[in-house]
RNA sequence: GGGCGCGUAGCUCAGUUGGUUAGAGCGUUACGUUGACAUCGUAAAGGUCAGAGGUUCGACUCCUCUCGCGCCCACCA
């Protein structure tokens, strides 16, 4: 015999949560070497690192439910659990906001301040920061394991991303290319495709003379770089031009531009002719590159127009636009200015428009073919090792083959389109913040490669150089390295003596996060966690990252270790404001995770989140909703109060002997967590959740718990047999629950089981027991006569301390055995009867019963019969709607007899319901 | 310009291979403090599943079109 417990009335989560975080902690159970028992399957999730840059928000706290909710199901089931935590540096924005702060607090910038004390301040605010969200990272209950955290800036990582880059290089698959690129003259760098944003914008197009020619453009300024001309080739009008040189009256005197005909003209457009301005439009550049010609650049780096502009040097591109505009219309240049709306590429962290620059650039050729090796443990099916296959190709083979599965599956097609627009991918970013690229410029090679900028110095430059993938000092001096161009081997000395210099560029963001999959577990080191936990289980992220970074990990890992990162995407939506908004600081619409928590507690933040979602479609959170399923938490707490206070012992054997709602619960328990099992492997948490919810609710609560108070006061034999039932629900519904909900379960648990239960972290998953049809039927028509009961009770409005006299025609056998708790439940006392005798009774229909509950001549019969051919009227076309189906030879023919079976009991148990319906009319009807 | 998603009860959303008299939570209404829980209980009202066609014995579910909302991608200068 165990005492009993009390607990308080209302679950308070503050008392318990953070103290529970340390005890599982120092249970080491987070950590899968430390698990008990034999666990042959490991399980990974590595996590989608937050970045530095602040603090946790609502998203994040998505993404750790649903991430600690996977974790803590494959944990209780028995498998060697990996979820790693980690934080990314995320370059570009981490720069940005320390800059920012910069500015504000001391008006400085980073040049200001220089390259190395710049750094050192990056990298406190990335210290604080990180500390902050770790902090939070466990208030939200996450079940990671520390002792592997990671960084995409830590040792470890730098080591890897060096290595990466070595080896892309090495594979011909990193190349560095003279390019037009995205460039954001605030953030000073290139920015990748995808960091490129877009703002609807009503521009001027100007409809210029051009020699012999008129066409429209929006950008006037860049007529200072333009050295062609291009017009469709099926086009007849310009067809006879093509080829020819022409001498252009420009701003600056003339200059000369070549026609040529390109596939992508639009013929219905402006003129159906365009200038093409190869070193500031990327269609432009592409034109100039498939026809061999020239390129001049004359906007800079800092969105001003170059020296080579004549008067109009220094000014941005939009003085320069309006001067040029100015200018033109003094010549008669312009013939005339439309207003039309188009997309303005902006920088998707700061907004500014980017200037399409071209810039000597590292780049990962997406469409090169390369030789593909296979990983020896986890190959990619269908690909041969040492094939010749591009990026492209393999990053939708193995999405297409499904090796890797994304959740929802419709944004496979996302995905294809996405790889189908592919270009190379610009790595290098001009920030400070960052991997530094690991290569060193031969200065020599690099001086006769400007020397001869009369010819391509791309070409000569892009080779000048050698990867040095450690830090310099960790070389021995003698040690040789070999220059890219000139071929002669160069000791590391002469590096350290300063003849080689080294990229003063930073790898994209993406570049490191790429990685992580595999960096996060020890790559290039061939580590146990690599080759325990590789290819991860599952990768779980919002759908706006897909291609961001998803993409990337395909990518990476396909190159460097050929292997998926992992089995399954898993896509969870946005979370807006209860008017669809997206939340920001600015609208002031921001739910913050950590403040909702300490309200409402962690786990009822974690249910609202979880419950009532999708995958991949946004959802809309409230603090109402969040106080709904704080609601529920403290109806478990209830629940679980009330049978530890109410039991007095601490086995936990289902009894042999059982009652009908003994067996009813326990039965229905088994389909519970069959069903919940299943939509869990599913990924189909909400659906779990809802489940969960009604059981513990309805079945539960409201039925069980409430006939146990009869069970127990029968007999001390059935009390005892009732406690064990109620502890071994309760003990099951725990382990149920507590990947959703994991606080209020593992207190619940621990007073349950005592010290010598073990943690609920690491118990062990139900398995179904048996089902029992017979009795949920039989338990279904007897909870149908409690609700008939109840419900002409509150028809009749009587009050819920009086009992009423009930009789039951035609009840089935075993009516004196649940009498007890029916009439309890009902606040009734019923008797079995051939045929109702009392006048003025109040009747109602359950399974096969009828019900007549006697009103103490409270009966309004006009009310009653009224109430009663409501009832017969819908019954009556539903029967009519089923006779008519049933009479439907097309579909007695065609549709499956189970199907026809099945409508056929239904119209035998409508008949049967209707008739008894008239009786009871005609029976009122003759009383009258 | 392409592509995707959404439109189901007043609100937020479920609805898993086409076969229920279409469900849940919140809200609303009525009654209620019966020793776990008022962060609760019992019961009720509320939907021509955006609209129009089509396929089918049968459509919320599949197809086509229309309307409304949202998102993503794109080299119309």
């Amino acid at each position: 015999m165990t005492k009993k417990i009390e607990l308080p009335k209302s679950y308070a989560p503050k008392d318990y949560e953070d103290a529970l975080y340390r005890q599982w902690e120092k249970s080491g159970f987070f950590n899968p070497d430390k698990l008990p028992g034999r666990r042959p399957d490991s399980y990974c999730i590595v996590m989608p690192p937050p970045n530095v840059t602040g603090v946790l928000h609502i998203g994040h706290a998505v993404m750790l439910a649903i991430e600690d909710l996977l974790i803590r199901f494959e944990r209780l089931r028995g498998k060697k659990t990996l979820w790693l935590p980690g934080t990314d540096h995320a370059a570009i924005a981490t720069q940005n906001k320390v800059e920012k702060l910069l500015w504000e607090k001391e008006k400085k910038t980073r040049h200001a301040l220089g390259r190395e004390k710049f750094l050192a301040r990056v990298k406190n605010f990335a210290q604080e920061s990180h500390d902050t969200i770790v902090t939070q990272v466990k208030k939200m209950g996450s079940s990671c394991d520390w002792s592997r955290e990671a960084y995409t800036l830590d040792a470890p990582r730098v080591q890897a991303v060096a290595e990466a880059f070595r080896r892309l290089h090495e594979m011909g698959l990193i190349y560095r290319g003279q390019r037009v690129v995205n460039w954001c003259p605030h953030c000073q760098s290139t920015l990748s495709d995808d960091e490129v944003a877009y703002r609807p914008a009503k521009e001027k197009l100007y409809w210029i003379k051009y020699g012999p020619f008129v066409l429209a453009t929006a950008r006037p300024e860049t007529k200072l770089g333009d050295t062609a001309v291009a017009v469709h080739p099926q086009d007849q009008r310009y067809k006879k031009y093509v080829g020819r040189r022409f001498k252009i009256p420009g701003v600056l005197g003339e200059f000369e531009v070549v026609v040529v005909a390109d596939g992508v003209v639009d013929r219905e457009f402006g003129s159906g002719m365009i200038k093409v301005t190869p070193a500031h439009d990327f269609t432009d550049f592409e034109i100039a590159a498939r026809h061999g010609v020239p390129m001049r650049q004359v906007i800079g780096e800092d969105g001003r127009m170059m020296a080579n502009t004549g008067k109009y040097a220094g000014l941005t591109t939009a003085e320069a636009r309006a001067a040029i505009v100015r200018d033109m219309e003094k010549m008669g240049l312009i013939e005339k200015i439309e207003e039309y709306e188009h997309n303005l590429s902006v920088c998707y962290r700061c907004g500014t428009t980017i200037e399409p620059l071209p810039k000597l650039q590292w780049f990962i050729a997406v469409n090169k073919p390369f030789t593909f090796r296979q990983s020896a443990r986890s190959p990619i099916k269908d690909i041969g090792d040492g094939e010749k296959i591009t990026l492209k190709e393999l990053m939708s083979h193995v999405v297409k083959t499904g090796q890797i599965q994304i959740i929802p599956d419709r944004f496979v097609k996302t995905y294809f389109h996405w790889i189908d627009n592919l270009r190379d991918w610009n790595i290098s970013r001009q920030i400070w913040f960052g991997h530094r690229i690991p290569v060193w410029h031969h200065d020599t090679c690099q001086m006769l490669g400007i020397m001869d900028t009369m010819h391509q110095p791309d070409t000569w430059m892009r080779d000048a150089y050698v990867i040095l993938d450690k830090p310099l000092d960790e070389y021995a001096d003698d040690e040789i390295v070999y220059c890219g161009k000139c071929k002669n081997g160069y000791t590391i000395k002469k590096i350290k003596e300063g003849h080689f210099t080294q990229d003063p560029d930073t790898l994209d963001t993406w570049f490191s996060s790429g990685l992580w999959t595999f960096s996060t577990l020890g790559w290039p080191a061939e580590m146990a966690d690599f080759k325990n936990y590789h290819p991860t289980a599952v990768l779980e992220t919002g759908y706006d990252i897909l291609f961001f970074w998803v993409a990337r990990m395909i990518l990476m890992s396909l190159a460097l270790i050929g292997e998926i990162p992992f089995k399954t995407v898993y896509l969870h939506g946005l979370v807006r404001d209860e008017q669809g908004r997206k939340m920001s600081k600015s609208l002031g619409n921001v739910i913050d995770p950590l403040a909702v928590a300490a309200k409402y507690g962690t786990d009822a933040v974690r249910l609202s989140l979880v419950l009532g979602t999708t995958p991949g479609n946004d959802t809309r959170l409230s603090e109402e909703k969040i106080a709904g399923f704080r609601n529920f938490t403290n109806k478990l707490w209830n629940i679980g109060r009330f049978v530890l206070s109410q039991t007095s012992i601490s086995k936990f054997q289902i009894p042999n002997s059982k009652t009908l709602p003994d067996r009813w619960i326990l039965s229905r328990l088994s389909e519970v967590t069959e069903r919940v099992t299943r939509h869990l492997e599913n990924y189909e948490f909400s659906a779990a959740g809802e489940i969960l919810r009604d059981f513990t609710w309805g079945d539960f609560a409201d039925w069980y718990l409430e006939i146990s108070k009869v069970q127990k006061q029968s007999s001390p034999a059935l009390a005892k047999n009732t406690d064990l039932i109620l502890r071994h629900t309760l003990a099951v519904l725990l382990k149920l629950w507590h990947p959703f909900m994991p606080y209020v379960t593992e207190v619940l648990w621990r007073e349950l089981q005592g010290k010598e239960g073990g943690l609920l972290l690491v118990a062990s998953w139900p398995a179904p027991g048996a089902r029992e049809a017979r009795a949920e039927q039989a338990m279904k028509n007897w909870q149908e006569t409690v609700a008939a009961i109840r419900n002409l009770r509150a028809e009749y409005k009587v009050p819920p301390e009086r009992e009423v006299e009930a009789e039951i025609v035609s009840a089935p056998a075993g009516l004196s055995e649940e009498l007890a708790w029916l009439e309890k439940l009902s606040r009734s006392k019923i008797s079995a009867v051939k045929k109702a005798e009392k006048k003025g009774q109040a009747a109602a229909l359950a399974g096969s019963m009828e019900i007549y509950v006697d009103l103490a001549g409270a009966v309004d019969r006009g009310r009653e019969s009224a109430r009663l051919q409501k009832e017969r009227e819908s019954l009556e076309s539903y029967l009519a709607a089923l006779e008519a189906k049933l009479k439907n030879n097309d579909f007695l023919k065609r549709a499956p007899s189970a199907v026809v079976e099945k409508e056929k009991e239904k119209a035998a148990a409508a008949r049967d319901k209707l008739a008894r319906i008239r009786r009871e009319l005609t029976s009122l009807g003759a009383d009258g």
